[in-house]
DNA sequence: GCCGTTTTCGGCCCGACTGTTTTCAGTCG
């Protein structure tokens, strides 16, 4: 997929347009246009300039700009870009409280043309012969540098939602709240998230902020005003508390859980409706009279549209959708009725099937896969052929003794570096359910990563494939694979895909899950559960399905063990 | 640069906080 590069220059060349003090709606377009490029389902390169055409923020000029790298591999008007503004200059932007109007005056008057200029010229004491510039600012660029080498990345959705969790927690304990919710990227559960976003509401806003500044975790304050405060955490996270009145709290809350972008397709709407929308409410134009604010449906029942899920916030048709009354049902936690990747201790696993029986039903789940790595996997204890079948055996017979509660016996067997399987199909046929998984040769070329997944659907026992492109988010990349051929394959062999719901995997990602369903692919969603309290993890698996506008009727494991049983087999 | 049951030209979301300012520009979300 071309999309992440086409983004990745779009949004560049917002910069760039940004310091040499352009139009900035035209600079607005081309972010508008890297965002839904980078969220996009579908591959740009395979589209037609009529497709183009259809995503919104793109017209006439960026389409064509798109279908000439798709071409040549290059944009000119980039490459003319980049001529004209010093290479650096717009890393410049990457300083928290620097932006484009001081680039520019540094370029102009101090001739800075990247961060290493700026941070001696800093500390020469340089900046403040500069008109608008004193010590503070020069301060604060200092210690904008010093946060920008600490590294400020975006961090798992798995590592900082726990940590949020904890501050809301805290903030109920200690602080004069009323309501208090998580919003931002966490409340629409992207997969990475740069900071975290907590609403309040409270008769005594000054005593909240008070307590947040003073909470133990809190390393720095970046900025403390009468209802919003922003502090960084010694993880390095970055923390924003809002605190409005209880009669905005819905307003404030669309407001605060975003996207940007969708935000700013309701406000138009409204404008357009002659409203006016911001965090305090939903205003009529002509005589500011406040029309609704205090539920969050508020917002969308004025401008005539059904709720939308958080999850759906991005911009990428789900207004269309709204409007259209073609939103999805998404599917939900409780519709899940049982986990098909499951390890117990006889591979790298930390329970025997009796554990994770009663933690599953515990769950109120009906089913549960046992799916053991394969003999090849040494470094996971993977089963040999005979051990395989003991466990099929204790499975058997332990299935006798429960009631109202199956297991399944299962194996998750390697795809071989060759695209054979690491049992053959003797041994694949005894099972009820196969899922097959790479676990090696990462570095491999797409054409041959590709041809291992095909290979692996096209084996008649393999139900599913599992963590299909075996990323772990931020620590390791997914490798090269053809998702539009794995997809194809999928649909034609009735090969189910996973999303594994492990907080580091969420592979498939949510806009793969998206083309899936799009493509009439089956899914399921697991956790792939070593230890029995990562059954929670389930969680995170629905929000990325939900995030790809994916249905009940979609997920394999939706479904009673008597329908599941039958889609299992091809 | 995009977009259109107000417009093919002339609009384009809205507000908090900071610092350097006597009223506001810059930055951020």
């Amino acid at each position: 997929m071309k999309n992440q590069e086409i983004a990745r220059i779009f949004s560049d060349m917002a910069d760039l347009l940004e310091i040499k003090g352009e139009n900035p709606f035209r600079i607005r377009a081309y972010r508008r246009a890297a965002l839904n490029i980078e969220n996009l389902s579908t591959d740009v390169a395979a589209a037609s300039e009529d497709d183009l055409l259809k995503i919104p923020g793109i017209g006439r000029d960026l389409a064509a700009k798109i279908l000439e790298f798709c071409g040549s591999g290059k944009i000119q008007a980039y490459e003319d870009l980049r001529k004209e503004v010093p290479e650096g200059l717009s890393l410049l932007l990457s300083v928290p409280g620097l932006g484009p109007k001081t680039a520019k005056l540094l370029f102009e008057q101090l001739h800075v043309t990247d961060l290493r200029d700026l941070e001696r010229m800093a500390k020469e004491h340089k900046l403040v012969t500069l008109p608008g510039i004193k010590d503070k600012t020069e301060e604060n660029i200092i210690k904008g540098l010093e946060m920008l080498k600490r590294g400020k990345e975006r961090q798992p959705l798995g590592k900082v939602l726990p940590v949020a969790k904890e501050i809301v927690d805290q903030m109920q304990a200690k602080a004069p709240v009323n309501r208090i919710e998580i919003a931002g990227s966490l409340r629409r559960w992207k997969e990475t998230v740069k900071d975290i976003d907590i609403l309040a509401t409270s008769r005594d806003p000054k005593g909240v902020m008070h307590a947040f500044a003073r909470l133990p975790q809190v390393r720095d304050i970046l900025m403390q005003g009468p209802t919003k405060s922003s502090v960084i955490l010694h993880t390095g996270i970055q923390v924003d508390l809002r605190v409005v009145e209880e009669e905005s709290f819905g307003a404030a809350l669309a407001y605060f859980t975003g996207s940007k972008s969708h935000n700013i397709r309701l406000r138009e709407m409204a404008v357009k409706a002659g409203l006016k929308i911001n965090e305090y409410g939903i205003f009529r134009e002509k005589d500011e009279k406040k029309l609704g604010g205090e539920k969050e449906e508020d917002v969308y029942r004025l401008l005539g549209l059904p709720f939308i899920p958080p999850e759906l916030r991005e911009d990428t048709g789900e207004v269309e959708a709204a409007l259209s009354g073609t939103l999805p049902r998404l599917i939900e936690l409780s519709d899940i009725k049982g986990d098909l990747h499951v390890h117990t201790k006889r591979s790298d696993g930390s329970h025997d099937l009796e554990e994770l029986v009663a933690e599953a039903r515990k769950r109120g789940y009906r089913y549960l896969a046992i799916t053991d790595h394969s003999k090849g996997l040494g470094i996971a204890r993977g089963l040999s052929e005979e051990k395989l079948l003991e466990e099929k055996r204790e499975i058997a017979a332990l299935n006798k003794k429960l009631k109202g509660f199956q297991l399944l016996a299962g194996v998750e067997v390697d795809i071989r570096g060759d695209g054979s399987m690491d049992f053959d199909d003797r041994i694949l046929g005894e099972m009820d359910i196969v899922i097959a998984s790479i676990h090696s040769g990462f570095k491999q070329s797409k054409e041959q990563m590709t041809r291992r997944l095909v290979a692996a659907m096209r084996n008649p026992h393999v139900s599913i494939i599992a963590h299909p492109t075996g990323r772990l988010i931020g620590e390791r990349d997914p490798y090269e694979v053809d998702m539009q051929e794995l997809l194809n394959v999928a649909a034609e062999t009735g090969t189910a895909i996973e999303i594994n719901a492990y907080p580091l995997r969420l592979d498939l990602n949510d806009a793969h899950a998206r083309a899936a369903r799009e493509m009439g692919v089956r899914l399921v969603i697991s956790t792939d559960t070593h230890v029995t309290h990562q059954f929670e993890y389930m969680e995170y698996g629905v929000a990325i399905a939900r995030r790809g506008w994916v249905e009940k009727g979609d997920v394999l494991n939706t479904l009673d063990l008597r329908s599941l049983r039958k889609k299992l087999r091809k």
